[in-house]
DNA sequence: TGTTCGAGATAGATAAATGCTATCAGTTAC
DNA sequence: GTAACTGATAGCATTTATCTATCTCGAACA
């Protein structure tokens, strides 16, 4: 238990800087006998004395004190950094990436961050996700906006359109979008990993549309191989980039232009908590969008 | 000025340390509401929450609290050395030796120093030495106690014997010491530098004694160069090394072996100053006296 | 050699802080 | 729903810090 304290400290720099007591008390707008006091009280606590003291001549370090009193200077210094919030030992931000996104966003956002921002990176699922955001144990989290509670704050960092997914030959590949209308006429594959199937079928219903779902998948790989193969027209959020399926079959995403179709994508923060310097430079970031996030 | 006070600081360490206010207090000894009221505090002048208060569980740090924390307990570790009286920074330490002995004394000494104690060392006179110990321009003095102020503590660091210098045909030379009461007998020759010539002749006058002082010298180089001519025995406290003097003549020299003629070297502080730890450090070295003081 | 002057130390009073007891409020666990 | 526990709040007591007034002690000056 330490029973210094910070004030004796600045009081005794104080007397060094103004090479005095009473020349310190006036700099510090306190009276001579305060500063008097808490010095000697100081100087009994180190067991030896700080100053000279002379009469007429300015007040001068003895040798032990020469060496405290620089090293307090630096002691202060370094407490009113801690106290303006720049703490050195930057510890890493935790960021979790809700499980289904994380395939597609995280890579290009690990790459793209700066050497010096240490991010401890945590792919999860949804109810993981909210409970970690309550307990502490993650700082930040990027999330579809689903029934995320009240004691989290979200920015909306992106809105992701959905994305019809088939063959190259399907007559819907032909036009640079679809709309939702469009989407209603065909048989629909719908992945059960990543947006729920309700919630799809919300998207249609909205528009007083009824969506024919041919297939649920599994996953959303599965659902890009049926719709690679023929067997109708996948939908998805995420995995809007065109290629091929796993089973070697090429494929085409072409985007729902509806407006209002985009599903918002948050960053998610508990409201109680305060971010780091570091946390708060990785929201930034993620906020500014700087290419690891899908095309809107 | 900080408003923050070390003992907040181990306050909040004390609350990360313990997982909650209530389990930290009574490590602390101190009440929960106390604690709970300086936690507060900090968190106010921080602007930013340090913990997610939780019920039950453990009180969990903010992603800013963590990083707060664990710069504070870096802090407070390096205030409890500060306190504890090893400063880092070590200033070099200003060691003062009396302009007579310096040409002896000084170049073997700082040799003799360890690479990490650092020293500034200075040569000067008398008046100069105890002045600057008073005004604690200098923190260690090496001299002769000739009249130090009440105002420093000597200690004896070696107590050196006065030497007779002379030709190596001279017929004291053949002895291997030479008491005052021979040197009484023959022309001596005395320096200004050096101890004073009243010094000297107070020397054999404690024992009834009436020195023949042929020559007085300037410098100890010249009376050095009078006794390797045959003009006289000198007499010096410093340089009892043999050899040659400037002007090529062989030189030896006897020591004085009277009881009593061995004038006390002191380190001397002045009282009221305090060494730093490198300070002490050198005192310790020099009382140890490792090879760079005359024998006595 | 006394006198004056100024810096720091001391004493007593007052204000501010720190801490304690008692109590309240909000959650979790049963 | 209730018990149990954690943290927050209120009011009071104690300690700590600071103030004004005064004292002491050297040094500078005549």
């Amino acid at each position: 238990m330490l029973s210094v304290t910070l004030r004796q400290l600045e009081y005794a720099v104080a007397v060094a800087r103004n090479g005095g007591v009473t020349a310190a008390a006036q700099a510090l707008n306190i009276s001579q006998p305060a500063l008097s006091v808490a010095l000697s009280q100081l100087e009994a606590q180190l067991g030896k004395p700080l100053f000279l003291r002379r009469p007429r001549g300015p007040a001068v370090p003895t040798a032990f004190g020469r060496d405290f009193l620089e090293a307090a200077e630096t002691q202060l210094a370094s407490m009113a950094r801690l106290m303006a919030g720049d703490a050195a030992p930057a510890a890493p931000v935790r960021l979790a990436v809700f499980e289904d996104l994380a395939p597609v966003i995280l890579g290009p956002l690990l790459a793209a961050l700066p050497a010096d921002l240490p991010v401890t990176p945590g792919v999860l699922g949804f109810e993981a996700m909210t409970d970690g955001l309550g307990r502490g144990q993650i700082d930040l989290a990027l999330t579809w906006d689903l029934g995320l509670p009240l004691s989290v704050t979200r920015e909306e960092v992106a809105r992701v359109k959905p994305h019809a997914v088939m063959g190259p030959r399907h007559r819907l590949a032909l036009r640079a979008g679809v709309s939702l209308a469009e989407l209603a006429d065909v048989p629909l594959i719908l992945a059960d990993q990543g947006l729920s199937v309700g919630h799809m079928r919300a998207l249609f219903a909205r528009r007083g549309l009824a969506p024919r779902i041919a297939h649920r998948t599994a996953t959303l790989e599965l659902m890009r191989s049926f719709a690679a193969n023929g067997l109708g027209v996948g939908l998805s959020y995420t995995a809007p980039v065109p290629g091929q399926s796993y089973d070697g079959a090429a494929l085409v995403t072409r985007p729902v232009l509806d407006a209002g179709a985009g599903e918002p994508l948050v960053l998610a923060v508990a409201r109680d908590n305060a971010l780091s310097p570091a946390g708060e430079r990785l929201a930034r970031l993620i906020a500014a969008r700087r290419g690891f996030l899908p095309k809107g």
